[in-house]
RNA sequence: GCCGGAAUAGCUCAACUGGUAGAGCAACUGACUUGUAAUCAGUAGGUUGUGGGUUCAAGUCCUAUUUCCGGCACCA
């Protein structure tokens, strides 16, 4: 999908169709004040001050026709310059503009752009005149905090679209239906995946037999590259005392996001939220030589937490879930070549699973902030230098994110677009030389001198969970052969007299494939529609003509062609493409 | 958590300004015995998320609550 901010024209376009809007809001809601406007990937928003009034969806269509109509009168687009004394006189009603003016330096050329009797504060730049934005849509309302702060109010905000012309807004609106249609929680329920019911509790999902075998199968691939790589595997306990946690800082930094502690006789236990105090204590029960380093500790392992009720999202935001986790204890000087394997690790996983949409993010502290981040600045600048030290040798291209570091040390995220909201971390590789210090974990160096390894967290899936919900959506819930739940649907063409053989091709294939015999008392055809709408990768197709040479005939989804073939042949295609995972 | 919206059969949805809750698919029963995306007929399926209230009358209005959806905030 396009990026309306990287597009210039687009861009201003878009910017301009944000004053629309707003013009249009200010005539019919006179008491709204405004506060910014901005330009987004998806099109633009305001955030609006209703002083007490509400718009709801349903009011869209309302202020659309309201901007038709100051668009018709075409009017020019006009900007003056300003000094800061003459733009806070000109604002000096209007406490968001004030604010926003009084936070600029002295010498910026402040502007003011008008259109009609509308004039808004803008850096620009704008179209010439209203008339040429024609194609727009609003899209969704929705609640956003003032300066983006949860201890302010809560603005409302606008958001919506404009290109330049009809046909590509009507192919934007397409898209953005055809987008909700692979959204994981609609696959999801479709396949049998998985449900989440208020009994159990929110965010706590039930895995059916579909959503297991494709858990499962996700879940030995990766623990078999990983064992290929050198990873040791463990297995420890989902709860913890409450004093691992202490230890580690994660009760400090994480206690609101954490289920509660449970007392029990003198002691205090929490659902463990992560895994790296169990890691951490693992390597400290041995003693180790600098000969053993890098030590890899892997475990598929579940965490819970208190994620806020609004931060909910089918399988991809959860209370309960299972990381892909691991963590390398190494020297300092294997910290880059550590690195690179698990970017190694992680970029041949995509493309064996095809995964070719993503990003780098470089997730580094925010200086300013002393409270989130582990207080030593040397730690910090040594770590955040080596992170971009790696990447920069790799050669991939990365933004960096200033303030979403870990609080224990700066991280690699891959970013994933799943089909509805923000882009989320699949993929993770954190560089830390603070918990090892927290555990007194040390190693005897070749000087015969005790150090303290630096840990690399990381994550290939993430959570199980969370790339299960991202590759429905991937794959719209087309799975590849070897990930699908039924990989072979058989349908004998008339149960009197082609059931028995279909039988006996079933018990053979059964033995090697996730088999099932479609011999209910129906069409051919509706027993292949079955199979199509359920997304089967293979159909057999078994008649008289397959009976009498002992050959099988199969369809793959998506194909109306068939294709004959003994059943040692169809054998030998199905484990080949298991096998390359096609 | 916050702002806004929504909740009707297993699923997808309908029911004009309050006036007897309905359809398709799925399920079940019977008939049909079939060559690549829907055979026909019938049966059953609901305290309209839950609790209060207004009204002669509530799926519809008010209220509380739960969950979900769109964002915001959060995301070790």
């Amino acid at each position: 999908m396009i990026n309306i901010k990287e597009d210039s024209k687009l861009n201003v376009l878009n910017h301009s169709c944000a004053h629309l809007m707003a013009q249009a809001i200010k005539r019919l809601y006179p008491s709204a004040m405004f506060w910014v406007g901005p330009v987004i990937e998806e099109g633009f928003y305001y955030d609006i001050d209703l002083n007490g009034g509400v718009i709801t969806e349903e009011d869209l269509p309302k202020i659309e026709k309201e901007m038709k109509k100051l668009a018709k009168d075409g009017k020019r687009i006009v900007r003056r310059e300003l000094t800061k004394d003459e733009a806070l006189e000109m604002f000096k009603n209007d406490k968001y503009k004030v604010d926003l003016i009084k936070d600029m330096t002295d010498d910026t050329v402040i502007s003011a752009y008008t259109q009609g009797d509308f004039t808004d504060l803008c850096r620009g730049p704008h179209v010439e005149s209203v008339k040429l934005l024609k194609n727009f849509k609003l899209l969704k309302t929705s609640g956003a905090y003032y300066k983006g702060d949860s201890k302010n109010q809560m603005l409302t905000r606008i958001y919506g679209v404009c290109f330049e012309t009809k046909e590509e807004l009507e192919k934007h609106l397409t898209e953005l239906e055809e987008a909700k249609l692979r959204d994981h929680r609609k696959i999801g329920k479709d396949l049998g995946i998985y449900f989440i019911d208020d009994l159990v509790g929110r965010g706590l999902p039930m895995y059916l037999p579909n959503g297991f075998i494709l858990w499962n199968e996700l879940e030995t691939y990766i623990r078999n590259k990983e064992i290929k790589n050198g990873y040791k595997h463990v297995l420890t306990p989902p709860l913890g005392n409450v004093n691992l946690y202490k230890t580690s800082g994660h009760l400090e930094h994480y206690k609101d996001a954490m289920f509660p502690i449970m007392e029990v006789e003198d002691e205090e236990y929490v659902l463990r939220p992560m895994n790296c105090p169990h890691h951490m204590m693992i390597y400290g029960h041995d003693l180790h030589s600098y000969k053993d380093l890098p030590i890899r500790i892997a475990e598929i392992a579940r965490d819970s937490r208190y994620e806020a009720s609004g931060a909910l999202k089918g399988i991809e935001r959860l209370r309960s879930f299972c990381q892909n986790d691991a963590h390398i204890f190494c020297t300092p000087e294997q910290i880059e070549e550590e690195f690179k394997n698990v970017v190694d690790l992680i970029l041949e996983c995509y493309k064996e699973l095809n995964i070719t949409e993503y990003t780098f993010e470089l997730s580094l502290r925010d200086k300013n902030d002393k409270v989130k981040y582990h207080p030593d600045d040397e730690m910090w600048d040594n770590a955040e230098e080596r992170l971009r030290k790696v990447m920069d040798d790799i050669g991939l291209p990365y933004v960096e994110k200033i303030g979403e570091a870990a609080f224990y040390g700066p991280k690699l995220d891959v970013q994933v677009k799943p089909a509805v909201g923000n882009p989320i971390t699949i993929s993770t590789c954190q560089i830390d030389f603070c918990l090892p210090t927290k555990f007194d974990l040390k190693y005897v160096d070749s000087d015969g001198q005790k150090k303290t390894p630096v840990v690399l967290h990381r994550a290939v899936f993430g959570s199980i969970d969370r790339f299960i919900a991202y590759y429905l959506e991937e794959t719209k819930g087309i799975l590849p052969l070897w990930l699908a739940p039924t990989q072979i649907s058989i349908l004998p063409v008339n149960n009197e007299y082609h059931l028995e053989y279909a039988k006996d091709i079933y018990n053979k294939l059964n033995e090697l494939f996730r088999c099932e015999l479609n011999s209910k008392d129906e069409k051919l055809s509706y027993r292949m529609r079955e199979a199509q709408t359920s997304k089967l990768p293979l159909t057999l197709i078994l008649g008289d003509k397959e009976k009498e040479e002992s050959l099988i005939s199969y369809r793959m989804f998506g194909s109306r062609e068939t294709n004959t073939l003994s059943l040692d042949e169809f054998i030998t295609y199905v484990n080949d493409r298991i096998k390359s995972k096609n």
